[in-house]
DNA sequence: CAATATTGTTAGCCAAGGCTAAACTATTTG
DNA sequence: CAAATAGTTTAGCCTTGGCTAACAATATTG
């Protein structure tokens, strides 16, 4: 290092035990997570997709669409990735079905995402704010996190 | 519906009470998680130099890709939108310094990090996966969320 | 101090996930 | 049942964030 350092406030470790992680663990960190973005909305389609399925019936791309908050064309091209990836069933102007590999990532997605959810009202986060953090969470909790977050939720019920 | 429904088995509710949100507020997670997004990569871009900065005095990008496990193509093209967005300074062949937005920035996400790494430590998760699920929390949990989390590993330690 | 190794940059490619506009299909309704 | 409305698809554009390969600059070392 050859530079002054204008950002001398920072020399000193925030939090002085905390070193950085050795960087294969720090690159796997990052590795993980960009790994979960890539799934990620593919999860939420199809969690979407069956919660129309179950609480409506039928799943058209416009409901898709207003409750993305997301253009229809957008909502078009996606199922034609979720076909490829056989997720979901589509004949065009019809209603929206899911495969049984589509009902099984359904069905994960869901229970990931409600473990997540109640978690955090069992922690006291309010419900609006909750239902927004877990949608964003859900993607990033690992198993053994989810189990530890079921487990408290329960506690938390009886008493 | 004029077509036949082969997901029959998920027409009735998993969680009977839970229905839909109401379409505004369901469109608002969504739109929510893709905002958050856009800033995350910066965010952890900046968080990491702040946290080789303070650690090892200087913020190489080689060290950055390394550590993200990307290309130095990547690290660079980055460094140039980061610059572009006033968020650090650099001199070619030269270490990183971040600007006062920067460090502002680092500052926050450093915080809201270890809020909740400690948090998910507190919960009892074992170290290493709290290190990657925190890496992929930190984006999508809401300050409302964060002060419960850190209130709640305070409370974890004076026991 | 020249040769080699390391580090950084640039150019050009790709896929994903947005968008608008235009065209087409289905459904509803006067 | 024709016209209007609603829903769907396609085409074509843009940005982001990856990549590899080729080149340039700096550092290291024999």
């Amino acid at each position: 290092m050859t530079d002054s350092n204008p950002n001398a406030s920072l020399t000193a470790p925030s939090i002085p035990g905390d070193a950085l992680p050795p960087v294969e663990q720090h690159a796997q960190q990052y590795a993980t997570v960009r790994n979960a973005h890539e799934t990620e909305l593919i999860e939420d389609y199809v969690e979407l997709i069956g919660d129309l399925l179950a609480h409506r019936g039928e799943a058209r791309a416009a409901d898709i669409a207003s409750r993305m908050a997301v253009s229809q064309a957008t909502v078009s091209k996606m199922i034609r990735r979720l076909n490829e990836l056989e997720l979901v069933t589509s004949k065009p102007y019809r209603s929206l079905f899911l495969t049984e590999a589509g009902q099984k990532m359904a069905e994960t997605s869901r229970a990931r995402h409600d473990i997540v959810l109640h978690f955090l009202r069992a922690l006291g986060v309010r419900d609006a704010t909750a239902r927004i953090d877990a949608e964003g969470m859900e993607h990033h909790v690992s198993d053994e996190t989810l189990a530890i977050m079921q487990r408290f939720t329960e506690q938390q019920q009886n008493s």
